[in-house]
DNA sequence: GACTATTTGTCCGTATGTATT
DNA sequence: GAATACATACGGACAAATAGT
């Protein structure tokens, strides 16, 4: 007979518990208001101050705010991927997880989406695809930031056509994380103007793979134009995450002469 | 000239930033201990609430840690993927996301950890997904809670092998998800000795092909094989997230009679 | 083992500024 | 503009837990 090591339990640990449950569960729906600190503290039968200790955790959390003087009492927020970001980038700041392997997981990420899509999208996702690339052609003369701008819409359509809630919000968050690393980096860069180009050809090229509904070729190529775009910013330690993304994908022209 | 809109900035917030700053720059390691809260409020020049509702956040971001009474003050936790693990929770958890998008991320979270595995792991990594096969054969016997166990320690000792953080936080959230939708229906079915039969043998072959280092053969099979496992429970209208990533991995034998 | 000093957990009261009606 | 309800922040208090003597 085994016994487990008992952690104190606080106050305002299970206060928080009880509104995130709600939450969760749905049963307390995104706009809603939850009652005052004071009736709260009633209702829980705790004082002032753990309510308060309660509310700044799910608010750091992203799952209510209070604003000062609200006679409505804390809002219950839509979902969003704010702490997740926040989550990933400690990890990279405490050099838990580096580029390397953040490029690795959006190659793997993009390369999905992109398969899904080939498969799943409408006529009028592959439109908005359509036009996100023109933005990106239309917008190489103006600068680094536009385009990147235009390319974060093209990646964005492709994942909403996935049909994976999952998929989109992961992606959005990595390719957050990565721009924020890297985005100096290229824009110190003395020929944006070619980086450009060849990103744009990669994109075309990964759309019509999409559009032939190929999806292991369009898979391929997102991973191929990610590996072109972001492998030169990766240590070389970190250089064999991408690369066992890609090895199999090519396989070389058989070669005649063994 | 436009102005931006101001964001209160509420005192305990100002007080987590400072901190967080100096646990990410390493001026603070883990183990250190702060100041207690009593000399904390001195430093801050706040109350003793507004230091505990900063103390309170950072705890729940995994920061820090205070106990009860402990002379030394709060202690500099050392960085784990708590925090991110709990946010990738709350999103699958909150966003109706459907089973069928669970056991479609699976398949994309477990292909790709197999595929890197089959490139990556070392022969002492081998060794421990031979390890949990084997638990998992000699526990068929003993029921579902049993096998489970086993079969969750090899898809870890696979995500382990890797090499990636966001795949082993990622693969851990949704199976445990995913587990607790169906654990259950699994339980009640009549033949669980023949699924877990069939499984263990699905797992064996995906082995072999990461032993042979055939990455890509690793990743179809390990898709194929949550595919087998889990099909039955998606409804019907989500079956074509499941099949979109089969399709291509079994190209049908070329047919001779056109 | 018991005692003591220190610290955290919790509570209460109060003053001040804010948002809504 | 005034009244009301509310959140923010402060300060003081006591109990419970910890670590060292």
């Amino acid at each position: 007979m085994t016994f487990e090591r008992v952690r104190p339990v606080r106050a305002y640990e299970r206060v928080v518990e009880q509104i995130e449950e709600h939450v969760l569960r749905g049963q307390l729906k995104p706009g809603d208001r939850l009652p005052s600190e004071r009736t709260l503290m009633e209702q829980f039968g705790v004082s002032r101050s753990t309510i308060r200790e309660a509310l700044r955790v799910l608010e750091s959390n992203g799952l209510v705010r209070s604003r000062h003087g609200d006679p409505g009492g804390p809002e219950i927020l839509p979902f969003s991927p704010t702490t997740l970001h926040k989550s990933v980038t400690r990890l990279v700041r405490t050099d838990q997880v580096g580029l390397g392997e953040l490029v690795q997981f959006r190659m793997l990420l993009d390369g999905s989406a992109n398969l899904l899509a080939a498969k799943l999208a409408t006529d009028a996702e592959i439109a908005e695809m359509d036009i996100a690339l023109a933005r990106m052609e239309s917008t190489i003369g103006d600068g680094y930031v536009q385009f990147s701008q235009a390319d974060l819409e093209f990646h964005d359509a492709v994942a909403r056509a996935s049909r994976s809630t999952l998929i989109q919000v992961c992606s959005d968050v990595v390719r957050g994380v990565v721009l924020s690393l890297i985005t100096q980096k290229i824009a110190d860069s003395p020929d944006q103007q070619a980086l450009m180009r060849k990103s744009l050809s990669h994109h075309a090229e990964v759309l019509e793979a999409v559009r032939d509904r190929d999806g292991e070729r369009a898979a391929r190529l997102a991973r191929q134009a990610l590996y072109a775009y972001y492998a030169e910013y990766v240590s070389d330690a970190e250089q064999p995450l991408l690369e066992a993304l890609l090895e199999d994908d090519a396989p070389p022209p058989p070669s005649f002469a063994t």
